[in-house]
RNA sequence: GUGAGAGUAGCUCAGUUGGUUAGAGCACCUGGCUGUGAACCAGGAUGUCGGGGGUUCGAGUCCCCUCUCUCACCCCA
């Protein structure tokens, strides 16, 4: 015998068995049935882009990219998108013309990162994302919100808290202290700040920079404690205060910088709006919280679940002054999200692990060896004529090999999950009926031909 | 890329200070039950002990190298 080959996926990429597909499926099901509610249209975007489109032409991405080493198109390199915000800027850039601003759109697809796999984080994941693409309105930036809770309660999340910021309102305070030109690395330190503590990040903040610039392993923005003191006490606000009193103070805080109050002016909007219309244990203002990417200017959002947050964020979103400006002269401002569907189920079943089936049928048809194989297809297809989903156990005719005894058939139906089995057995049959039995209860009862159908369906939507 | 842990049956794992033929549970197959599953009883099949080298009379066990996976860092859904 030859050899056998490899048969697992490579690591950070999932097979998905038929009871957790089924789950994924109804999820995305769910999913764009919001989106379409909102009015955002769905479009469909390549999945390889060459290096310098993917990169937006900038360098330093490009090493979380998941490299694709053929089909090289004229000597150019190419690779896996990452995510669909960028498909998407391109998409704008080159539909520009064809397209009604603003611009709804929603997209689920895969995406690709060429990064260690670790919980929660894979290397092929679902992305369902959704933007709006040519205002700069803060009521979008409000339904956007409602956008978020909507679609992480309809993928099955009972508890999660929605994080919101606005990063003008920290950019503010750079400015203010002289920062604002390292604000992206400044950002990135202080949202993490639930994970290593208030003295982590000020560790990071003062620390000395690397020795060698680019250094991966080593941090350190090298400021000063009076700037890393600003910081940390303009973040901790939220902790101390929401609502009235947080706003109050921040507007006192701010008084004299515009860039921040016009960040507080929004953020209050879109806070106050959102929690007015789906309840103040959705929302949250975090000012702590900034997302890592670089193109965020406004709004930001992050989704926590309560009875998971180790799992990270499962619905990240922000505003964006200007999307698309690697790819085009007009100026595209927008706001938008990302439902991260793979970390959200793998999630969701971590804390509530649900019972599901492996069969979209409710029916198994079983036949008895002593009968014509052909009833059995015969009564299957009575059921899907009338629109009920039956599933026929293959069944040889007698004295072949692989006919299977009822025993057996019944078996693969409670493997599968199935609620009713239809037995066709020759006793039966020559009354022109069936046996139809209840998987569960194991009861089991006669029913004539004629009725099968109207009886099945009674029984399954009672 | 950096650091830590782990690789034994399809899955989860046990395997003593190195000792003969490598085990258990679950799952699977067959029969008890020629017209009835998830319970029970009896039986059955399954392994290059991740790979390579070394020490030894003898290695799943000790040493070295290598590969892979997991977790964490970086970064992020």
């Amino acid at each position: 015998m030859a050899d056998l080959v490899e048969s697992k996926p490579l690591s950070g990429f999932l097979d998905v068995l038929p009871e957790d597909a089924a789950v994924f499926e109804r999820a995305v099901d769910s999913l764009k049935a919001v989106f379409r509610k909102y009015g955002y249209a769905p479009i469909d975007t390549p999945c390889i882009y060459s290096y310098e489109t993917l990169t937006g032409g900038k360098a330093g991405v490009d090493k979380q990219l998941f490299d694709w080493r053929k089909g090289d198109e004229g000597g150019k390199h190419i690779a896996l998108r990452f995510d669909l915000t960028v498909p998407l800027a391109r998409y704008v850039a080159a539909n520009f013309q064809k397209l009604t601003f603003p611009f709804k759109r929603y997209d689920v697809g895969k995406a690709w990162r060429g990064e260690r796999p670790q919980k929660g984080r894979y290397r092929e994941f679902y992305q369902c994302d959704f933007d709006t693409v040519g205002t700069t309105a803060a009521t979008a930036d409000l339904e956007t919100a409602l956008v978020m809770a909507d679609s992480v309660a309809a993928a099955g999340a009972e508890r999660f808290v929605i994080h919101l910021n606005d990063r003008q309102i920290l950019n503010g305070l750079l400015e203010s202290l002289g920062l604002l030109a390292q604000s992206e690395k400044v950002l990135r330190v202080v949202d993490k700040l639930d994970k290593i503590g208030e003295p982590g990040v000020r560790a990071e903040l003062t620390q000395a920079p690397p020795v060698v610039a680019g250094s991966q392993d080593e941090v350190g923005l090298g400021l000063s404690q009076k700037a890393a003191d600003e910081i940390l006490a303009f973040t901790s606000l939220s902790k101390e205060k929401q609502g009235d009193d947080l706003w109050k103070t921040l507007e006192e805080r701010f008084s004299s910088c515009d860039r921040a109050r016009k960040g507080i002016e929004r953020l209050r909007f879109v806070a106050t709006g959102a929690a007015n219309l789906r309840g103040t244990e959705r929302f949250q203002v975090d000012l702590s919280i900034a997302r890592g990417l670089g193109y965020y200017t406004g709004t930001v959002y992050e989704t926590l679940l309560t009875d998971a947050p180790e799992f990270g964020s499962v619905c990240s979103g922000g505003r964006y002054d200007d999307l698309a400006s690697s790819y085009t002269k007009q100026r595209l401002p927008g706001v938008g999200a990302s439902v991260g569907l793979s970390r959200l189920l793998s999630a969701l079943q971590k804390i509530k692990p649900e019972a599901s089936v492996a069969t979209p049928c409710p029916v198994l048809i079983v036949t008895s060896q002593d009968v014509d194989p052909f009833e059995g297809v015969r009564i299957a297809d009575i059921l899907r004529r009338a629109s009920i989903g039956a599933d026929l156990f293959p069944q040889a005719i007698k004295g072949a090999e692989d006919s299977s005894k009822l025993g057996k058939q019944l078996k693969y139906g409670d493997a599968r999950g199935h609620s009713f089995a239809v037995i066709v057995a020759p006793d039966e049959l020559v009354r022109g009926a069936v046996s139809v039995k209840d998987m569960k209860t194991q009861k089991q009862d006669e029913v004539a031909l004629e009725a099968l159908a109207s009886t099945l369906r009674s029984r399954l939507f009672p």
